[in-house]
DNA sequence: CAGTATGTTGCGTATTACGCAACATATCTG
DNA sequence: CAGATATGTTGCGTAATACGCAACATACTG
């Protein structure tokens, strides 16, 4: 009984471990020998191994082609195929109207997808006669968009060439940046600022600000920001929404680390 | 201990709860009560409580905003994402060997990203002078390709509208399918037949025949197949390259349900 | 081939997970 | 609103399970 604390309730030992060797079989880049868990558990191998058989028979691991070493199992792709989209947008949801209620206007959060962004929830702006629609369900681009450029901004020049390829990016608008080395530059600032504007580079008459949220290992897993008419919109009041959503997505990061 | 049969090993009980717990979280569209998990598992609440929490203390479950139900937690999110590349190509690297040495030409391996088909393995075509090359890592849209057709072809107009928007497809050649209705038809032709084909649709001198690979669910969640120059896969050529395609796609989805 | 490493199974018992009861908090009803 | 009920959480003793040991099976190495 592993007590972390004396006001905590203590776990389930068995569980525990079990929930070990699915993280520590996550984590390699290979498969996984039982051996590895027995030393990373520090019990009987004997033990390690029904452990391990339990969740091979119940599709958390699995051995690939008749081999003896475990991978993760079909059951861990059932799981996370649920869990992608509703968990996130519940998680996110109260967060969203906060934004939407702080800055006025309509506020998206948005998932990567190949070389896109798609938004997979929205508040809209109250009080406004004139506002950007709801476009959940929509994918936009990752290199001309705000959301999207939070959700590539820790990428490099290699790894936005491997993207997006080496031909030029198509241009939506004059503003819109069409070359990698452009994009790279664009992306270091906003990982260095920890938010993304878009300056009419999707639309003409649209600005957005977003901001990356990352979970524990610093990945980035989503994006939030919001899209208003150019007209209101203008630079300072950009920077204060700016603000506004990294504060919000930092506290959408602090609570996807458990 | 619960034995399933004499003969095989018996699982930890402990264990097996957790994983229920974390499968009918994952299961339901709405946050889950401690109570509609004690019904499950069928003993005291208790137990069922210091089950969950131990999920719940390791980030595989969470309480949304603060309430007292449970939602799958963001350590599921790491696992999902470690897991979704290299194990399925790990699985199925063997099959796209295979694939490859029947046909004589390169075969690859699909996932879907949003709009477009991610290739993530592949195996090139031996004893060929001329062939199509390995394409891993790059996107390719999911209308006009075998793999893409392959990796949507359980969608309707309705699913596919949602996908793709309402404005004509982008034709990359002359065979291109432009229209959604259009679209529609040829991927319930690919549900019935167990394949797809690209007949110059995406480039002009190839073509392509995809299988898609299903979960224990029916879930389509990959696309295997070979593509080739025009002059080399004739109609009937085709065919038995698409019943090959097919056999192996079955056989990888035969080893996704334990 | 013999020795060693690694995976798997049987068995007895030490340890842990369980159920019960009490307490805390939330919700519902008259 | 007060009282009853439902639901979530904690403490404790013990029944049941998970553990370690040993044996067996399989694979690998010199």
């Amino acid at each position: 009984m592993q007590k972390k604390a004396a006001l905590e309730t203590p776990s389930i030992q068995s569980l525990g471990r079990g929930l070990s060797i699915l993280e520590a079989v996550a984590q390699s880049s290979e498969p996984v020998p039982l051996r590895n868990l027995t030393t990373l558990l520090g019990i009987d191998r004997s033990s390690v191994f029904r452990l391990a058989n339990t969740l091979k028979q119940r599709g958390f691991l699995a051995h690939p082609n008749g081999r003896k070493e475990y991978v993760l199992g079909p059951s861990v792709w059932r799981l996370s195929r649920k869990y992608g989209r509703s968990t996130l947008v519940t998680f996110c949801h109260e967060h969203l109207k906060r934004l939407a209620a702080k800055t006025g206007e309509t506020a998206h959060l948005a998932v990567r997808e190949g070389t896109q962004a798609l938004f997979i929830d929205h508040h809209a702006a109250t009080d406004q006669v004139v506002a950007v629609s709801g476009r959940t369900g929509d994918f936009m681009p990752l290199y001309c968009t705000a959301h999207g450029k939070a959700l590539i901004a820790d990428l490099e020049v290699a790894e936005l060439t491997a993207l997006f390829g080496d031909a030029p990016l198509q241009a939506h608008t004059k503003r819109t940046i069409v070359s990698i080395d452009r994009l790279a530059e664009a992306c270091a600032l906003v990982s260095a600022k920890g938010f993304a504007t878009d300056d009419r580079e999707f639309l003409e008459e649209v600005r957005c600000v977003a901001a990356p949220i990352r979970d524990r290992d610093g990945a980035i897993v989503a994006s939030i920001g919001i899209s208003a008419p150019l007209t209101r919109l203008p630079k300072k009041r950009c920077l204060i929404a700016a603000r506004q959503a990294s504060d919000i997505a930092r506290a959408i990061s602090a609570s996807l680390m458990p």
